[in-house]
DNA sequence: CCTCGATAGTTATACGTATAAGCGCTTGAT
DNA sequence: ATCAAGCGCTTATACGTATAACTATCGAGG
């Protein structure tokens, strides 16, 4: 410990006996910079030598740019699939300079919400696209956001957006119960706040092949699952949203003495390692993404760097639903 | 929308009639700024209206903190325990001024490690302990960080420390199961890096109580778990490191024609509402924690602002473990 | 009238980086 | 011999904020 604070560029520029600039041409591989190769071995070697690494929030004030993929959305709420997909894209999005900030908030949208993003001077936002609005899109834009990505059940004519198509999940589900004899089918939307228009989209879906599917509004709480499997009216099949609550709900059901899936069958969405672990095994929903987290991370950073344009209403992904049968159903 | 870009403190103080020192004394309610009543009031409204988010970078070089509160750690790989408690830490912290970040990123340990978390400039990191050194925690220190706190299973000679006893959550499980006439017990390890040293920890609890307790280790995958289910010389009691990697392996059993628990009784810890919800319902190690993610935030904020100081050697919390007795043991 | 102290601000500066602009030196062409 | 052009660097500056240091005004007290 030769110094007590960490080594700045000036700190490299002395050890290497240049400028400050040059450390800065040098270690960004600046292309309209003219250095000998002897001098930038000189400097890599002192930044090594100290163990420099740039200041993020100096770097950030100059560019405008902060390296920032800020996700403000609440994984927790979200379910295990997209927790999982935003812990593999963080881990994809890192060696490429990147640092993906997860900013659980739900109250805000529009401008508002934008004014409170805008202040991480992130790089690229990726956002439920029915938050943003025009004038937010473009101050975040004019905030030095390179990339906003919306995220939703359909195209964006705002924004590129990661699409999940919500209606096709529900139908598949649907189509599933149906051929398998079931007539009073029902659709679980999620009572939690942002998680309830997906299940309203995935609704939709089911009631395009079974039209006067019942909508059942559930917390995911063990009570409230109590109160809907103990209806004397019980549907004879269920599509539950997602895996989780689709155990919720046939955890419910197990201890009302209704018998999964004889009485009521059950389908899950999601696939989740969970699905095949639990008994009766969960029949689910398998989402066949083209949107892996290290081609999200490609198109980000294309996106970025100007590689690649943004066309608003361009589609990153569909998720094309597959039904893993199991014994639940 | 007049502007392009977003408002500056400089802005504000045009709008204001102002410096754009008054604006920051302002705004930070400086103790030691005279500024009137009347012209605070001008001041807010000014940034009110404009809408103005201070620059987070810009405010994080001057200062030399960033309000950042960095986890580097993987929590996907860590629980549904510690994932649902970093989600509520960062609900918690957001609204006294900081953000929580998290990093996964497990390959680095000591001094280069904490080169890279100080690049962000954290104001706080939380972090296994045992990826700590004296020169790390002194890098951190003069690079800004005000409050650096370590995780672990028992007090560190560094930081203040959350304090996780796995012994005692071992030791927990395996009485239980004595209790219940088990005679040949078995303590899952996770294959995982960073988690074994957790699991060890509580295999060593387990062997307080049996000393020859079996040790096992597991990867989280279906074929893994098989390869112990069916094994011929299966122990009769098994403390399965957490109820994740419970359900795994009963799911196994169960395929192997394996009774839960009359051929072999399970124990899980977290008891996460997953555990009430399979069949059999999962025996559990429940934590009682005395640090609430609220508890926790209100601590860090307490040592960033210097209202406490952190001891090294000092505990946030002992999770006193508890059991929940269910019907897979 | 002058000083003093308080009040209510302002001016100036630094944080660490990226980059535009400039500057001396060499080289090749004329 | 002179000039232009290129090379290899340096100098200077701006990003937006927080804060130390300073200044102008005013009322009171001598």
């Amino acid at each position: 410990m030769t110094s007590n604070r960490p080594p700045t560029s000036v700190d490299v520029a002395r050890a290497a006996g240049v400028s400050q600039a040059t450390v800065s041409y040098v270690l960004n591989d600046n292309p309209n910079a003219r250095v000998s190769e002897e001098t930038r071995q000189r400097v890599r070697d002192a930044a090594a030598r100290l163990g420099y690494v740039p200041d993020a929030s100096a770097r950030t004030l100059r560019t405008g740019r902060s390296g920032i993929v800020l996700v403000p959305l609440s994984p927790a709420r979200t379910g295990g699939l997209v927790r999982d997909l935003l812990d593999d894209l963080g881990e994809e999005l890192r060696p490429r300079g990147y640092t993906l900030v997860q900013y659980g908030e739900r109250h805000l949208k529009g401008v508002p919400a934008a004014k409170v993003w805008a202040g991480l001077r992130p790089t690229a936002i990726i956002v439920e696209a029915d938050r943003l609005t025009r004038a937010s899109v473009d101050l975040l834009r004019a905030s030095g956001t390179r990339t906003v990505i919306g995220f939703s059940d359909a195209p964006s004519p705002l924004v590129p957006a990661v699409v999940m198509d919500h209606e096709s999940v529900g139908a598949c589900a649907a189509r599933h119960l149906a051929e398998r004899g079931r007539r009073r089918l029902a659709a679980i939307v999620p009572r939690e706040e942002g998680v309830d228009l997906m299940g309203v989209g995935r609704l939709r879906g089911v009631r395009q092949v079974a039209p006067d599917a019942e909508r059942i509004d559930l917390a995911f709480t063990e009570e409230a699952a109590r109160a809907v499997a103990t209806r004397h009216d019980l549907p004879d099949g269920i599509f539950a949203y997602n895996d989780e609550y689709a155990l919720l709900l046939m955890s419910a059901l197990q201890d009302a003495g209704v018998r999964v899936p004889e009485d009521v069958a059950i389908v899950g969405a999601d696939d989740l390692l969970l699905a095949s672990l639990v008994r009766p095994r969960l029949t689910s929903v398998h989402f066949d993404t083209t949107a892996t987290p290290a081609g999200m991370a490609a198109y980000i950073d294309e996106l970025v760097r100007g590689d690649r344009t943004a066309e608003p209403g361009s589609v990153i992904s569909i998720y094309g639903p597959r039904l893993i049968v199991r014994s639940s159903s």
